[in-house]
DNA sequence: GTCTATAGGAAGATAGAC
DNA sequence: GTCTATCTTCCTATAGAC
């Protein structure tokens, strides 16, 4: 009774996160998220004066943090491009959990909050990801034009894939994508 | 003041489907429903004893009506393999409203609801969809191995391209889905 | 079968002690 | 900064008239 609990502000976001990935929105509420931090509801207004919202928004903001330091730096690196790809593939791996997590992007982009407030931010990940996708692959030697079709395609096929396993109550589809997404942003030119 | 309303069942479901689809499950109100439906609450409950609960998996019933008699009879009819592909993505067309409307198997697979009583449903309408695929492929001499990991990618593009749109804020990432749809399954066999 | 009215409870948000 | 306790609002669900 009455021990005082205390996380890390990183801690703190990516257990949010989880909650928000889990169940939408709407679909989180205060105990949830106040059980899943281990922070009771007050102590959450204190930290995120702004309520649910706040913390649905900086959730998203430190996924686009996320992305730019595990996804974007290493599409940007100097390896192969092969590599780099490989690389992605292995962090996407372990964002999503095999599979069994699904995506913030999709989970949030339905909240019924006044023309939605994440709209913007999920439409500038989307955007910064298939830029540097494409980038990788004109380094390749793709076509600019056909860089981005397959980058778009890239994009798609992870949230589909994740859609379709969570559906079918297995990660084998998103599984398979991963392995396949080498040779689907690099096809004829591995 | 007083007046009564009316719908034809069919109507009614479409017009609760169409909540669901546009926020989900949690996100939906009963007010939002009682609103879209034209029915006071009370009503509503007359016709659905079980509540919100009983409406969704209604409505996931009918979308799997649905499915069965405008997309996999036509799959499974006498035409030539591209032409009932191609009928199908006219049907998608329209069920989709062009991909501005989301996917009922998307947004109630998260449903936080006691192990999810969608999950069934969901997952039985899946497999119907790709077997009903992977047969049009047989049938235009694609290999049974291949048919099926087309047709998987098919329904996973589709269910990205959905998710991509929305998230984006513009409808052209299905719509060339759909455009491009035939030549993914039937690919050499044109 | 549809309505008005309302009960009952859960959820978001706040006050104030420590 | 975290807690307990409480407030208010919204939501699900029911009662009962027409």
């Amino acid at each position: 009774m009455g021990r005082k609990a205390s996380v890390d502000d990183e801690q703190l976001m990516d257990r949010l996160s989880c909650v928000f990935r889990d169940v939408g929105y709407e679909g989180a509420t205060l105990a949830m998220l106040s059980e899943a931090t281990g922070l009771k509801k007050a102590s959450l207004y204190h930290r995120f004066p702004g309520g649910k919202e706040q913390m649905a928004r900086e959730v998203l903001d430190s996924a686009g943090v996320w992305l730019e330091e595990h996804i974007l730096a290493p599409l940007k690196g100097d390896g192969a491009p092969a590599d780099r790809v490989k690389e992605m593939a292995r962090q996407l791996d372990a964002f999503y959990s095999g599979g069994k997590q699904a995506c913030l992007l999709n989970m949030l982009s339905s909240a019924r909050i006044h023309e939605g407030p994440f709209t913007k931010a999920i439409k500038q990940i989307f955007e910064a990801w298939i830029e540097a996708l494409a980038a990788v692959m004109a380094d390749a030697g793709v076509d600019k034009r056909e860089a981005r079709n397959r980058a778009e395609r890239g994009v798609i096929m992870l949230q589909g894939s994740l859609v379709f396993s969570r559906g079918m109550g297995t990660t084998r589809p998103f599984r398979e994508f991963l392995k396949s997404l080498p040779n689907e942003l690099l096809g004829g030119e591995l």
